[in-house]
DNA sequence: CGCTCTATTGATAAACCTCAAATACAGTGG
DNA sequence: CCACTGTATTTGAGGTTTATCAATAGAGCG
């Protein structure tokens, strides 16, 4: 496995570090644990005491919630640069979620105890993390209304919008959605079935909107897509 | 109008004063505006710049965002003692949902500037909303899961328990929710229709779970309803 | 007492889920 | 390189849930 990681990408990904000289955050990043996971590794549990903050450096996570009944909906997807379990660490709570590793990862964690020196020493972290929680409020409090009032298509467009924003890579057939992505994971993270998932994307396909394979989207037409997206 | 406020009662419930002593409460209230407003007043909108964050002192707050289409979704109840928009003024943002009286109300108001001053003077509110943030990021996070997992008896049954659990009070009847809420209310909670909502609260009242009328709702039978929302 | 807003209830329809069966695909070990 | 095996995907048929529409009743207010 490479193991080199492209901090200088981490670093203007992650708003943790707002406001810091960047030579100051290998200092940061002495104190965190760097650690391999394999492809679905789970890395907590929810409901298990919280005793660790991540930072993935590659790969992805999947965060969920899970019912009783086995079903689980996807709350997002956290990409290199990105904080996972940053406050219920600090807070000493049980973590509110799943995480699972897509695909072969690696993370920076650090304990309860180096969370709370860190804050100590550069309090501009709590700062940091308000603005990160917030906007976490924000993307799901936003889909929470989406999934009250619009259709399953459009949320499944939109859903795939929102994850081609956040990992999607260009190649030459169009944006390529960047790790193993199932019509089960897209169906919950949208809140629907994998059946309807197919359906819909076989219809994208037929417009040109889409090209899908085995755990494999890439958007040929995101301009359709958008627009079908917010008009309905 | 009576223009007593119980302060302590204030105190105890908010998550902005942990960790404080109550003699220093009175200095942090004195930079806030106080101001009453009449029922159905909207105090900030969705997509406004935020310039003022507050603290609810009587009566109670619907925070809610808006779909184009004219639906709402109701994100939550703010009562006596809670905040909202104490983050996105800090942050300059716009407001990124709705807030509206219900009921004759009244709240004290701080701009932005002097949140910045008190987030200075005492760095603890800083660490004190992040606590609140997080909590409703769990909140909304548990109510998604919920929406996409159950049927809608079982979630309007979870609606009611929360806000029953947020603002009821004990009557001999039983607990009562303590202000006007109508069947479009509650489905706009729910994320349902007031039809749905009407259909089961009549079926609720013949099983003597509950006893309703215009705009207020009484639970009769709570452990029984806490049942049905778990068991399904 | 009339006006307006809210709630109830029935009938109908649409959206979407569930189940079943067939097919495609990726990885594995011979 | 190929057969094999376990998943993932597709697609059709049918059923359920819940929304929508329409009409009526009830409550509160001036």
């Amino acid at each position: 496995m490479n193991n080199q990681i492209d901090f200088s990408d981490i670093f203007s990904r992650s708003g943790w570090f707002v406001g810091f000289e960047e030579d100051k955050l290998p200092d940061i990043f002495s104190f965190g644990h760097r650690r391999v996971y394999e492809s679905g590794v789970t890395l907590f549990r929810e409901g298990d005491h919280a005793t660790k903050s991540y930072m993935v450096l590659k790969g992805r996570l999947k965060v969920s919630k899970l019912h009783e009944d086995g079903r689980e909906a996807i709350v997002r997807y956290i990409n290199p640069g990105e904080m996972t379990a940053a406050v219920s660490v600090l807070k000493g709570k049980d973590y509110p979620v799943t995480a699972q590793a897509i695909g072969p990862s690696e993370a920076l964690e650090w304990d309860r105890e180096t969370m709370l020196n860190l804050m100590n020493t550069y309090p501009r972290i709590a700062i940091n993390l308000l603005g990160i929680v917030v906007e976490r409020l924000d993307d799901i409090q936003t889909r929470y209304l989406e999934l009250q009032t619009e259709r399953v298509e459009q949320r499944i467009a939109r859903s795939l919008l929102r994850i081609m924003r956040q990992s999607g890579r260009k190649t030459s057939e169009g944006i390529l959605i960047d790790f193993r992505l199932s019509r089960q994971d897209l169906a919950d993270y949208t809140g629907t079935t994998l059946y309807t998932v197919s359906r819909t994307l076989s219809r994208w396909e037929q417009k040109g909107w889409t090209v899908s394979s085995r755990e494999r989207i890439v958007v040929t037409n995101p301009h359709a897509l958008v627009s079908f997206a917010e008009t309905g």
